[in-house]
Parts: structure tokens; C-alpha cells; sequence
RNA sequence: GGGCCUGUAGCUCAGUCGGUCAGAGCGCACGCCUGAUAAGCGUGAGGUCGGUGGUUCGAACCCACUCAGGCCCA
């Protein structure tokens, strides 16, 4: 007979080869059909909650590996939850209104100018809605669990009457006021633009050095000594209110052809010869702080230019004194407004010089440089004129230059509740821990919040101005406005009228006649998504506010986790979440940044469609998410690796379930030989160091304690030699029962583990699982270690044991290599422990199928080994080539082959089972 | 320029309060097996712990500086 017929040998359907990509759209629509999110939730009801409220991405573009990785990390998250007895809602965001998908139209080809406010702002929510439909798909790909058919979206109606609301309670506190600010102005398109907006072009521009005399030189200056300054844009003289110099530079006073200069001392040979001045000599020189609170006069005007410091000065070109004109700058805005000057920008939004420019008026900006020129000549202060070409900001679209300009912008004053804000960041815990000093120093440190957009698509600042000017923002204004808006959107505030969109026989003292207009500027997108705690924490049944967990980038650290705070503390006084936790970035394998130039992009879509998201989503588990993460091809080349090792270990303990029926052949944990036993506490430690990490957020400790358990302790260990056992010995045995059950359990808390982890392949295999179970995995507890007795004293002998085997291991390498064996079943060895060691073995039955060898023995103590016996770590070892027939059946070399005449060709325990089971 | 962070074997990571080897897995090399087989097993070779200088009897772990990289500002 053939006796392979006799063996057990594994069998499953569980196939060896993943084939993810192909398999997992499969498998998430039976999710999606069988509405297993929803079930997640129904089988917690009633539990304590466990709230991670999405940082909502913005809607534009294909999904990249960063997005991924932030997405994972949360269904890593809201999956272990769930499994752990939480109920744990995951309820995605979209970010839809802002520059970029106005920018994405325009891009498209449609001319805003061509069509209404409300007709263009109706295409970019068309467009944005798209956008979330293509990455919504993409996200659901990655096997992002969660509620993708009711996410919330900042272009909803409700969210934007929310976040009114929000913006009226802040009003209410005293939080907004207006103020003027220095942005970015294009004359030729009549616009405020964005950063994104502007390109640097090529100029050339009239250079200028002019003489600002010396009024009051605070006795470090004399009094017929002047300030040099340097610029190329001749028309912001009219607005010149301050000199700025760096404190920590040296300046000089310096004779030069019989006046009396100061310049940057390091400047000053190129100045000399820029200057064409014959004798430089230096009188004396000073730290810039010396001249603080010097005032020098206007060169034109009746008016004094302050001497201020500012640390924006730079020795690059120039003379180290910096024209400051705060409406036309943004350095000189903020340091303008540190010293308390006027914000003054006599230049009109068409470009215009107003009568702030007396004698300059109704010129065009560029076309005042001229005058203005021949008037510093004319007053003897000009020192230099030529043309210089330079680079200089543009409007990308009109391509013509772009200047500075103080315009009237709405504000949220962080100054009123920063310490508010800096305690509730103390109430907040971070990780990594040093979240909490990166947001107080951005906090402690930060300017008032510009609210304000000279934009379309965005929420309205609901706003109305009386007849004389004043701004209108009462409960009764935000009340009415937000519930419009909730009815309508937020176009309705395009659509209609000011009158249209206040209560009806509003009255105002500042409009006698009746007459309002409202506010054009929108809020910044910052402000929409920096109000979801209110706009949807607080407004779904579901959810709560504060919130469990925010997860973000480390870049929102400046964002959301930034406007989140601001907007709830400012309202609540109150941070809207628990904890935070921030990711890093995912860099290329070098630890550069990703870009299409450096050709170093990987495309998760991609990647998806070659290897699976199971493996982005291990890799993902691999990495330190805390700091930078690496990724490659080669990286997720390893983590394919991993993957395949995991997943066939999964596959052989399936395999050898076969015929198993885990409520009937279950042994229990204290009849199981010790072996089985000290996995079983091997596995119990492995649950707890699992679910530990989870509780931490630490996936890599996850992923490297899986890996290893089934790699090390399962395929090497413990597999290799159950091998024996389960194919050998008859079905029914206990001691394959007990294998069996220990295979059982193990592979039941493996896929459990793994299931946040790679849901796809979990549930895969959960369905080649025997015995009664749940349809899903994903609908399961979490495993929980099941103590037992003497467990721990277990471990630490068979520690010990696992020592000795080590020796064994490398004495039938040293064997092979000298040809003396092949697999180790060919060979027989002999033992001389130490004494301690001795003792334990002797303890220990079945030495030989620990060691997969045919015969072990304990022939002595370590003391007893004879000279020439090898000596290893703990245990003296003689590796000799058993004795005896190889038995053909479990190819076991021993006497006992051709013991049974009726199986001349198996060993005496073969025979027996042959005989009894095959017969 | 400022705030915060990262830098340990080819790769991903461990290294608790500074004092026994600087470890794991993968990869690699070599070998075994062919009854987990586009699998499995074993052994082995790989590290100036980014660099420099300090503190200390002693530092990958503490300090200073420096280089490289990242995020956010300016």
C-alpha cells in the first residue's frame, strides 16, 4: 500500500498566492452589500463611545500616499475600537471651498467674468462634489471602513449655517473686528490676490538712494547727518513712515564728500562706489538698536519717517535701511503695526494714487515713480537713480505686476483668549508628546487671525453695512442669515439682495433711509473646516463633542488642530478633542520628499493595483508614522515578503485544521502536553502585547510581534515540529487534538489582531476558519488571553529549554556541512548539558521531535562530555547518523523498521497505527 | 533666520533610570529538504550607533556644535 495515503497531510482552499488586487474590490463589495459598517456599529449600541472625528481633506486631485497614510492610520484605529467593545462611528470629511478649485476652473477654461458670483460658485460645488465621489472611491479601495454614504462636506447647508453661527458666537464674545492688512493687489485685474496667484517675472524698475535728514538723532546721530535708504519702487515714498534697521547689525556714521551718512557699516564700500562718493571715512559706528526711536523727516512731506527695528532687514543688497511704508509691504505691515504707525496706503483699488499723495494724485502707481523721482531730486535728497532689472511679483493671470496694498480685512483676535487657548492645550494629550510644545509655541507666538478672502468660493462673511458704513452683526442678523443659509446654501447670500437677506423690517440708527449692503469677502477655509466640531460633532446624534481623537499630519498642527482649538476655545472654551495624535510625511527611500521632478512618487492607486492594499496598509503598520515614514519600491518589496510569510502561516495552520471541529475535538489547556501549553501562554503574551500596542497607538510594535510570532515561534518553532504529529499520528489522537487546538486558537487571535490591520486578508481567511462563527471577523471581539496556571513558570523553562535546542541546531549544521547528515532526521545526538539544564530536559519527553532528529539523548552533565564533543552555549553535543531504517511512512531512522511483518517497511509505531486506523 | 522633529547593520525597526556582549525580522551568502513546494528549515556574514568636541571611571543613550533630511513659519 501506499502509505502516503495515511498520512494527514494539510488541506485548504485558502490559497496560497494572495492575488489582493483582484480579490479585494470582491471583498469590500460583500462589505458594502452586507452593510457590515452599519453592523460594526448595531452590535455596540449602548457602549461607551469612542469618537475619531476626521480632519476633512481637500477635495481636489487623485488620492497620494499621504492621504493613504492618514486614512489607514484612522481605520487602523475605529477597527480596533470597534473590536474592542467601543462604539466607534467613523464619519469622513470633505474640505470644499477655497482657491484651489476655483484655480481647477479656471484652469478648466471657464472665465468667471462671464458668468454671475452665484453661477460660478454653483460650478466649483459641482466640481468639488465630483472631486469627493473620486476620492471617496479611492479611499473605500484602501478598505477605509465608515460611513462613505452620509460624510460630511463644509459646502452642506447645515455645515455652513453651523459654522454662521460659529462666527456669531464669536462675534458676540468680541472676537472680530476689522482691521486694515497689506495683501497682495493686482491693478490690472482690480483683485486681491493669493500667494498661489502670483508668478515672479522678470522687471525693471527705477533703483533709487534716497537722503532721509536727521530731525531728532536721540544723541547717537547728529543733526546734519542723514539716513540712507534704498528702493526700487520710488512710487511708495508718499507712504514712507519709518526707516527700518536690524538691531544686531553695525551701522556707521560716515563723511562722505562733506556730508554725513548712515549705512550698514558692511555695506559700505559697495555703496561708495555705488554712490560715487570720493572720501568714505567712518566717524563712528553702532549697533542698529542704538538708533531706535531716531526720527528722521519725510523727505517731501511735513511728516516724520520713525527710525524702527526689524529683524526683516537684511545686508543683501541695499544700504541696511529699509524703507518701511506699512500699506505697502508685508514686512513693513507688521512692523509697522508693532510700532503703532498708520497703515497708510494712498494708492485707490484700480491703482491709482489718491490725495494721500499730495502732488502725486489721480497718477497711476507706476506712473508716479517718475515725479516722485524729480521731486527727491528737486528736494536734494535723491543720492542715486538708475535702472535695475529684478525679479517682482506678477499676476499669473494678466501677467502684469502686482503691488501691496492695506486693504480693510476682518479678523478674529487670538489675543483676547490666548490663554485660554494655551491652558486648553495643556487639557489635550499629545502624541508624540512634543505636539503639545509645537502647538503652544505656534499658539503663544501667533498674530490675529485674517478671517477674511477677497474670494467667491467660500462661506460669506455675513455682514451688513449700515449707511454710514457701519458693520452690522447682530443675534438676530446671524440667526436669520444661518437659517437661509441652511434652507438655501450659502449662495443665497449671492443670490439675493442685502435687504433680501435681513429679517424682515430690520432697522438700523446708522441707515436712516433704510439702505444695506452686505459684505463681499468670504471667510478663509480655515475657518470651514476649524468649525466641524460644531458644524458636525455637535450636530450628529452619533457623534459628541469633544471628540476622543484627532489625527492628523503634522502640518495641521498649524491647521486644523490649530483652527479647531482657536474656534472651540473661542466659543466653548473648550478644546474639541481629547488627544491628538500626528503622523509625519512619507518620504521616498532616500528620505527626500516626494516630487514628480525627482521622479521618487509612489502612487498608492498604483500600488493598489499591483500589490494590494493590504500591503499599503502593512506598510503603513511597518513604519514609525510618528516621524517621516520611508517608502519605495524595495520597502514595499519587503512588506510583500512579510505579508506572504504571514499569510502562508495562516495558510498551514488552516491546512492542518482540516477536519478539526473546534466544539468537539477542543482539548483543554491543562491536559495539553507542555509544549502546547507553553504556546498557549507564548500566544497569551502575544494578545497582551498586541492589544497593549493597539491602546498605544503603536502599530510597528504590532506589526514587528506578529511577524515575528509567526515567523519565529509558529513556522520555525512550533509548526516544524507539529509536523510530525499532525500528519503522522491518527486523526483522533490527543496529542493532535491538542495541536490542533493550540493551531486553533492561535490562528482565531492572529486574524483578529491582524484584522484593522489587513481586513482584507483577515476576513479572507476568517472564512476557511472551521466551526461556529461570526460571518465577518470585522464583527468580532478582540482575543483575550486566557490565563492559566503555572504559566509563567512554563515560559521561563522552556526559555531554557529553547537555549539547549539552539546548541542542538547549530551542532546538526556543523554535521551537514561535514556531509555526516542531510535533514536532521537522519542524525542522532547526545546531550551533556549543564547541570541546570540536564535537569530540566530529563523533565521534558520527546526530545527527539523537539530536535527533529531521530534520536536524542541525555547522556551526561556538561562535566561528563567527552573531550572531543563539541561544546555549544549551554550543552556539549555529538551529532551521529541514527540508527536503524528510514521508516517510510514518518522517515524516522530507527531499529524498530521491519519490527511489524506486516509492514516491513515501517517503523514500529507506524505499523501500529496503520494497523489500527488504515487497516 | 525661527519653532518642532528625525538620523542605530542593505531595508524596516528594538535598544527601559548612561556600565556584559549593540539586538530582531527581512534581505543577502552558503547549505538542507522536497509530505506547507512560485513553500519549509538551518547556519553565517553585515554596524566608526550621521559627524566633531565635551561631561563621566564609563555614552548609541547627557551637553555643545555641526552635517543631512522633514513639517510649519519668516
Amino acid at each position: 500500500m501506499d502509505y502516503k495515503d495515511t498520512l494527514l497531510m494539510p488541506k485548504t482552499d485558502f490559497p496560497m498566492r494572495a492575488n489582493l488586487p483582484n480579490k479585494e474590490p470582491a471583498i469590500q463589495a460583500d462589505w458594502e452589500e452586507n452593510r457590515v459598517y452599519e453592523k460594526s456599529l448595531e452590535r455596540r449600541k449602548g457602549r461607551p463611545k469612542f469618537i475619531l472625528h476626521d480632519g476633512p481633506p481637500y477635495a481636489n486631485g487623485d488620492i497620494h500616499i499621504g492621504h493613504a497614510e492618514n486614512k489607514v492610520l484612522k481605520d487602523f484605529i475605529v477597527r480596533y475600537k470597534s473590536m474592542a467593545g467601543f462604539y466607534a462611528p467613523y464619519v469622513p470629511g470633505w474640505d470644499t471651498h477655497g482657491l484651489p478649485i476655483e484655480q481647477a476652473l479656471v484652469k478648466k477654461g471657464v472665465d468667471r467674468k462671464k458668468m454671475s458670483v452665484a453661477e460660478f460658485r454653483e460650478l466649483c460645488k459641482q466640481y468639488a462634489l465630483e472631486q469627493i465621489d473620486r476620492q471617496r472611491a479611492q479611499f473605500k479601495r484602501l478598505g477605509v471602513r465608515g460611513d462613505w454614504d452620509h460624510p460630511y462636506v463644509t459646502l452642506d447647508k447645515k455645515y455652513e449655517a453651523a459654522q454662521i453661527r460659529l462666527f456669531g458666537e464669536m462675534v458676540k464674545r468680541g472676537y472680530i473686528y476689522k482691521d486694515k492688512k497689506t495683501i497682495y493687489w493686482s491693478p490690472s485685474s482690480e483683485s486681491a490676490l493669493a500667494e498661489a496667484e502670483i508668478e515672479y517675472k522678470d522687471k525693471r524698475s527705477p533703483s533709487i538712494y534716497v537722503a532721509f535728514q536727521v530731525k531728532d538723532g536721540k544723541g547717537v546721530l547728529p543733526s546734519d547727518s542723514a539716513i540712507v535708504i534704498w528702493t526700487t519702487t520710488p512710487w511708495t515714498i508718499p507712504a514712507n513712515l519709518a526707516i527700518s534697521v536690524h538691531p544686531d547689525y553695525e551701522y556707521a556714521l560716515v563723511h562722505a564728500d562733506g556730508k554725513k551718512y548712515v549705512v550698514a557699516k558692511e555695506l559700505l564700500p559697495a555703496l561708495k562706489e555705488k554712490l560715487s562718493w570720493q572720501t568714505a571715512s567712518i566717524e563712528k559706528t553702532f549697533k542698529g538698536a542704538a538708533l531706535e526711536h531716531v526720527v528722521c523727516a519725510h523727505p517731501f512731506y511735513e511728516r516724520d519717517s520713525l527710525v524702527i527695528l526689524g529683524e526683516h532687514v537684511t545686508l543683501d543688497a541695499g544700504t541696511g535701511c529699509v524703507h518701511t511704508a506699512p500699506g505697502h509691504g508685508e514686512d513693513d505691515f507688521y512692523v509697522g503695526k508693532k510700532y503703532g504707525l498708520d497703515i497708510l496706503c494712498p494708492v485707490d483699488e484700480k491703482g491709482y494714487m489718491t490725495e494721500e499723495a499730495p502732488g502725486f494724485e489721480g497718477l497711476f502707481y507706476d506712473d508716479a515713480n517718475k515725479p516722485v523721482t524729480e521731486k527727491l531730486k528737486e528736494v536734494g535728497a535723491l543720492l542715486k537713480l538708475e535702472f535695475i532689472t529684478h525679479s517682482y511679483p506678477h499676476d499669473w493671470r494678466t501677467k502684469k505686476p502686482v503691488i501691496f496694498r492695506a486693504t480693510e480685512q476682518w479678523f478674529a483676535s487670538i489675543k483676547d483668549f490666548r490663554d485660554d487657548l494655551l491652558r486648553a492645550i495643556t487639557e489635550v494629550k499629545w502624541k508624540p508628546a512634543w505636539g503639545e510644545t509645537r502647538l503652544h509655541n505656534m499658539v503663544r507666538d501667533r498674530e490675529d487671525w485674517c478671517i477674511s478672502r477677497q474670494r467667491r468660493w467660500g462661506v460669506p462673511i455675513p455682514v451688513f453695512y449700515a449707511e454710514d458704513g457701519t458693520p452690522i452683526v447682530t443675534d438676530e442678523t446671524i440667526e436669520h442669515v444661518a437659517n437661509l443659509v441652511a434652507e438655501h446654501g450659502s449662495n443665497v447670500w449671492f443670490e439675493r439682495e442685502a435687504k433680501e437677506l435681513l429679517p424682515d423690517g430690520f432697522t438700523s440708527e446708522h441707515s436712516p433711509n433704510g439702505i444695506f449692503t452686505k459684505e463681499t469677502d468670504i471667510m478663509d477655509v480655515w475657518f470651514d473646516s476649524g468649525s466641524s466640531h460644531a458644524a458636525v460633532l455637535e450636530q450628529r446624534d452619533d457623534l459628541e463633542r469633544p471628540a476622543d481623537l484627532y489625527l492628523e499630519g503634522s502640518d495641521q498642527y498649524r491647521g486644523w488642530f490649530n483652527s479647531s482649538l482657536t474656534t472651540a476655545v473661542a466659543t466653548t472654551g473648550r478644546a474639541p478633542y481629547k488627544s491628538v495624535l500626528s503622523h509625519g510625511f512619507v518620504l521616498d527611500g532616500e528620505g527626500r520628499k516626494m516630487s514628480k521632478s525627482l521622479g521618487n512618487v509612489i502612487d498608492p492607486l498604483k500600488v493598489m493595483k499591483t500589490l494590494g492594499a493590504d500591503i499599503i496598509r502593512l506598510w503603513i503598520a511597518s513604519v514609525d508614522y510618528t516621524a517621516d515614514a520611508p517608502v519605495s519600491d524595495e520597502i514595499l518589496g519587503q512588506v510583500a515578503e512579510v505579508y506572504r510569510k504571514i499569510r502562508n502561516t495562516i495558510r498551514f495552520m488552516l491546512g492542518n485544521l482540516h477536519g478539526f471541529d473546534p466544539a468537539v475535538h477542543s482539548v483543554a489547556i491543562d491536559e495539553m502536553p507542555e509544549l502546547d501549553r507553553y504556546m498557549m501562554a507564548k500566544l497569551n503574551a502575544l494578545i497582551e502585547k498586541v492589544r497593549k500596542a493597539y491602546d498605544e497607538y503603536e502599530f510597528l510594535t504590532i506589526y514587528n510581534a506578529i511577524h515575528n510570532y509567526c515567523t519565529t515561534d509558529m513556522s520555525a518553532f512550533y509548526l516544524d515540529i507539529a509536523k510530525d504529529t499532525l500528519y503522522t499520528d491518527f486523526e483522533d489522537s490527543p496529542a493532535r487534538r491538542s495541536i490542533q487546538t493550540v493551531m486553533y486558537k492561535t490562528l482565531v487571535a492572529l486574524l483578529k489582531l491582524l484584522t484593522p490591520i489587513i481586513p482584507h486578508t483577515a476576513e479572507e481567511a476568517w472564512r476557511y476558519v472551521p466551526g461556529e462563527k461570526a460571518d465577518y471577523v470585522q464583527l468580532t471581539d478582540m482575543p483575550e488571553p486566557e490565563p492559566f496556571d503555572g504559566a509563567d513558570a512554563l515560559v521561563k523553562k522552556w526559555d531554557q529549554v529553547m537555549v539547549v535546542r539552539d546548541d542542538v541546531l547549530k551542532a546538526l549544521e556543523e554535521a551537514r556541512n561535514e556531509k555526516l547528515i542531510g535533514k536532521s532526521l537522519e542524525a542522532a545526538v547526545t546531550l551533556y548539558p549543564t547541570a541546570a539544564h540536564c535537569a530540566v530536559l530529563e523533565t521534558i519527553p520527546d526530545l527527539d521531535k523537539l530536535f527533529i532528529v531521530s534520536k536524542a539523548e541525555i547522556a551526561g552533565t556538561l562535566d561528563d562530555a567527552p573531550a572531543n564533543a563539541p561544546r555549544y552555549r549551554e550543552t556539549a553535543v555529538i551529532v551521529g547518523r541514527a540508527e536503524g531504517e528510514k521508516c517510510e511512512r514518518c522517515w524516522v531512522v530507527t531499529p524498530t523498521v521491519g519490527s511489524d511483518a506486516d509492514h516491513p517497511a515501517l517503523c514500529a509505531r507506524c505499523a501500529d497505527i496503520v494497523k489500527k486506523h488504515y487497516a
